[in-house]
RNA sequence: GCCGAGGUAGCUCAGUCUGGUUAGAGCGCCUGACUGUGGAUCAGGAGGUCGGCGGUUCGAGCCCGCCUCUCGGUACCA
């Protein structure tokens, strides 16, 4: 009878129970790491923007359909950010003593109104490093090498960083002949190479086609040799980086205004050739495009390996345009963003993070009332020994109950006091683990109870550093 | 946005074609057997406006219309 409000949320949003949680922190923090060893300093800006400082940029005009619309009191126009670059752009005017080149990182949610997928949510993180006020191609190359040590400390397995640049893709349009206002549409169309294949970017760069859902993709009208350029320009491809540079000055040779260009992603090439950063890590791919209207330099973005269907889980470029908006002074700037959400589902669905549920390390059982202080302070005293340690707070008593609790929570270790210990000077350990190995061979519920796998007596003097030892020799 | 398939318990689904008393299963959850030992087993229990609104009918989870949400594909993706 009563009102009830049904428990929801709206959708492409989501909840962070705690095993996700953790493994998100473990990411944010890993992540930082490098950041922080490469020197860069953390920002913080609001989730809300006025809507003209979001929609002013390159950016934003293709973004307006996905924004949030925010209200306040004073009905000003607001809305959430959608990105971290608009806002950084925003700050580099505002706060004019800061220092340039300024580097700085950024972690936070950002919101976009798109149809949610796999990995890709309406609220989601992103983690971003960008070098702003500075022309250097070793900036470049330094946004480069932080993505390959970034997923090299995340343990994600097999990765590979492909860049290419604006400026190439700017030679391409005058080798082939296209007109600027048809670069954005072209370049988006190249973009899906990968993923359709060279026959299906030809017909929707020339007459358009059918999927076979019976949507209707149409075609950009270009001509047969416009076309066949473009398909000798994709035609470039190697696996080392100096053969792609090769094969590039032969194809744009004699195009106004290549040659520099060709230049430029070769000395990032070069940079991170001596730096280690070999073939097998960093690629030079002409088919990377990112659709991204700002882009005005290099651009990048690394793929999964193991999971290439996840997409894009860390990408960035040059825009050396987006501060000019609001100052109306060219400023160079030039950065990344790692997708800390799809990042964190392609490493849960590949099964290299997560299991771990609670910060806690030992849950102490609560058996005999009389000895509830008692218990409760041997809790203190682990927690003021450095021990993240938890007394059980539940109303049952039993035993069963509370190390039923302490498996579903994932805590390693269990810590019994009662009577019979107490009298003898001791507590009893229990390291969960091993029980979860024991009960898969034993069947009898009494063969099950007297095993008490995993159990052990320890004197109740010095007992942190027993737990310490014991942590560590389990692994947890 | 477009095409298609769906929405029944916390989860996975049956029941819909052929409308008929209190709507089912498995898993999960709670309680107990087992009063100081997690798992397994057994017994019991809680949990549902059958996505929403309207229509047809004596009667709708089932038939019809509209809406909504989800999933798959596609488009878009800063």
């Amino acid at each position: 009878m009563t009102d009830r409000v049904k428990p929801r949320l709206s959708r492409g949003l989501r909840d962070l129970l705690p095993e996700d949680m953790l493994a998100r922190q473990w990411m944010v923090d890993t992540i930082r790491g490098v950041y922080e060893n490469y020197g860069f300093s953390p920002i913080s800006t609001p989730a809300i923007e006025y809507l003209d400082v979001l929609t002013g940029s390159a950016a934003g005009t293709e973004a307006q359909g996905s924004i949030f619309g925010v209200s306040n009191p004073e009905e000003e126009q607001l809305g959430l950010r959608f990105d971290l670059t608009v806002p950084l752009a925003r700050v580099m005017a505002q706060h004019r003593q800061l220092p340039r080149p300024f580097r700085r990182y950024q972690v936070a949610s950002v919101w976009r109104a798109d149809k949610p997928d796999k990995g890709r949510f309406r609220e989601f993180t992103q983690f971003d490093l960008d070098s702003v006020g500075t022309v250097s191609e070793i900036a470049d190359t330094e946004i480069i090498a932080g993505m390959c040590d970034t997923l090299t400390a995340l343990k994600v397995g097999g990765f590979r960083v492909r860049y290419s640049s604006r400026g190439i893709l700017n030679a391409l349009l005058t080798f082939a002949e296209i007109s600027p206002d048809q670069a954005t549409d072209v370049f988006r169309v190249l973009d899906k190479l990968d993923k359709v294949g060279f026959e299906k970017v030809k017909l929707e760069l020339t007459s358009g086609y059918q999927d076979r859902s019976g949507d209707v993709i149409r075609g950009l009208g270009l001509g047969e040799s416009q076309v066949d350029r473009i398909h000798r320009f994709l035609g470039v491809r190697a696996e080392a980086r100096q053969d792609v540079v090769t094969q590039l000055e032969e194809l744009f040779s004699g195009v106004e205004g290549a040659e520099e260009e060709v230049r430029a992603v070769e000395r990032i090439s070069g940079h991170l050739y001596s730096l280690g950063y070999g073939d097998d890590q960093v690629a030079l791919d002409l088919s990377i495009a990112r659709g991204l209207a700002y882009y005005t330099g290099p651009v990048f973005e690394a793929h999964l390996t193991e999971a290439p269907q996840f997409g894009s889980v860390f990408g960035g470029g040059r825009y050396d345009g987006l501060v000019m908006r609001f100052l109306g002074e060219k400023v160079p700037a030039t950065g990344a963003s790692i997708g800390v959400d799809r990042l964190l589902a392609a490493l849960q669905h590949l099964g290299r993070v997560g299991g771990k549920r609670t910060t806690s390390e030992v849950l102490v059982l609560n058996m005999d009332p009389s000895l509830e202080s008692e218990v409760l302070g041997l809790t203190f005293e682990l927690r003021r020994a450095g021990i993240s340690a938890e007394l059980y707070l539940g109303k049952g008593r039993n035993v069963g109950k509370q190390l039923k609790y302490a498996d579903r929570t994932g805590v390693p270790l269990a810590l019994l006091l009662g009577s019979d210990e107490k009298a003898r000077g001791v507590v009893t350990l229990k390291d969960l683990e091993a029980g979860r190995e024991k009960s898969a061979e034993v069947e009898k519920r009494e063969d099950w109870i007297q095993a008490r796998p995993g159990q052990r007596e320890v004197p109740r003097e010095g007992l942190a550093g027993t737990i310490r030892e014991l942590l560590a020799e389990i692994g947890s």
